[in-house]
DNA sequence: ACACTGCCCTGCGAGC
DNA sequence: TGCTCGCAGGGCAGTG
């Protein structure tokens, strides 16, 4: 399931193959995958036009499109793969199994696909200011020189909600989804349901480190491939590096206890119970109402 | 502000 | 073997 890692990882081996081509054609048997405008206009208003960059924001891919005649604009295509979206550059002749919900023709003879067996992925055309204005929702991007932990302990300090919640939203921080929360959390030895305006300064000090080594190892390390997730080039490797995230029962490598599992939001977050403590003050019914199910 | 539920989807594993 | 059922989950809308 990719997150900023994943994400990151899949536009840096697409900027290659990519920047400088020109859409040719772009074929989708998905309508509902098209977020903006219409699929109509999402077709028509790509024909044509050269990608002049491939970047990454949050959990999104962002292409940056030429204008398509002396009197067009530019242009700004988001592609957010979700749970099992993969991103291809192959032979136009390649064969295209029954996933492959769309395809974009360029002019070098290759096509650019997504596969996407859940068909959760989405796909946008924006104006430049739409795109600006959609991306401007999101929080900071954790990996950013600008973020400093200054900044994110005041971040941290403004909120009651929950911590593994909060690095979830990605109004909060941007990128950050259910492995790296988890794994980030376990690495500051904070339990996933105390609150961050309860964090003393070394702790949120803790936090912003955790956060930023997990994420630069597995960019390092190409992606943790769980489940479908899968580059252009191949599939990363940072699952092999995972400390607590889907090894529940499986011991702790800092204590040696089982890994616990619990359900917040309803999503699965996995934790050390000895490593990771909850103190009496962020304690609750609802609390122990969740932890009254781990296992 | 924050928590929670349900929805979108399909593959897969469990149970029978 | 083949069926049904429930689960997985990022983002979002809707509700409390």
């Amino acid at each position: 399931m990719p997150e900023l890692p994943e994400v990151e990882t899949i536009v840096r081996e697409l900027r290659p193959r990519l920047v400088g081509r020109t859409i040719t054609g772009v074929w989708l048997d998905w309508p509902r995958q098209i977020k903006h405008p219409s699929p109509e206009e999402f077709k028509a208003g790509l024909r044509g036009r050269e990608i002049v960059s491939v970047e990454r924001r949050a959990k999104w891919i962002v292409a940056a499109l030429g204008p398509r005649s002396a009197r067009g604009g530019p242009a700004v295509m988001a592609i957010q793969v979700k749970m099992t979206g993969q991103l291809d550059v192959v032979a136009a002749q390649t064969p295209r199994d029954k996933h492959v919900h769309a395809v974009f023709a360029l002019d070098d003879g290759r096509e650019l696909r997504l596969r996407d067996t859940r068909k959760f992925g989405r796909l946008a055309l924006y104006a430049p200011d739409e795109a600006a204005r959609v991306l401007g929702t999101l929080g900071p991007e954790p990996l950013a020189d600008e973020l400093t932990p200054r900044d994110f302990a005041r971040m941290l300090r403004a909120r009651r909600a929950r911590l593994k919640t909060l690095l979830m939203n990605q109004e909060f921080l941007a990128g950050v989804g259910n492995i790296y929360a988890d794994e980030a959390l376990w690495r500051a030895r904070l339990h996933p349901l105390r609150s961050a305006a309860g964090l003393s300064a070394g702790q949120s000090r803790d936090l912003y480190r955790s956060l930023r080594d997990v994420l630069a190892e597995a960019i390092g390390r190409r992606g943790s491939s769980v489940d479908s997730y899968r580059a252009p080039e191949g599939s990363g490797e940072m699952q092999h590096f995972l400390n607590v995230y889907g090894r529940t029962g499986k011991p702790c490598p800092r204590c040696g206890r089982p890994t616990r599992r619990m359900v917040i939001g309803a999503r699965s977050t996995h934790f050390c119970s000895w490593c990771q403590r909850l103190p009496a003050r962020d304690r609750s019914e609802a609390t122990d109402r969740l932890l009254a199910v781990v296992r």
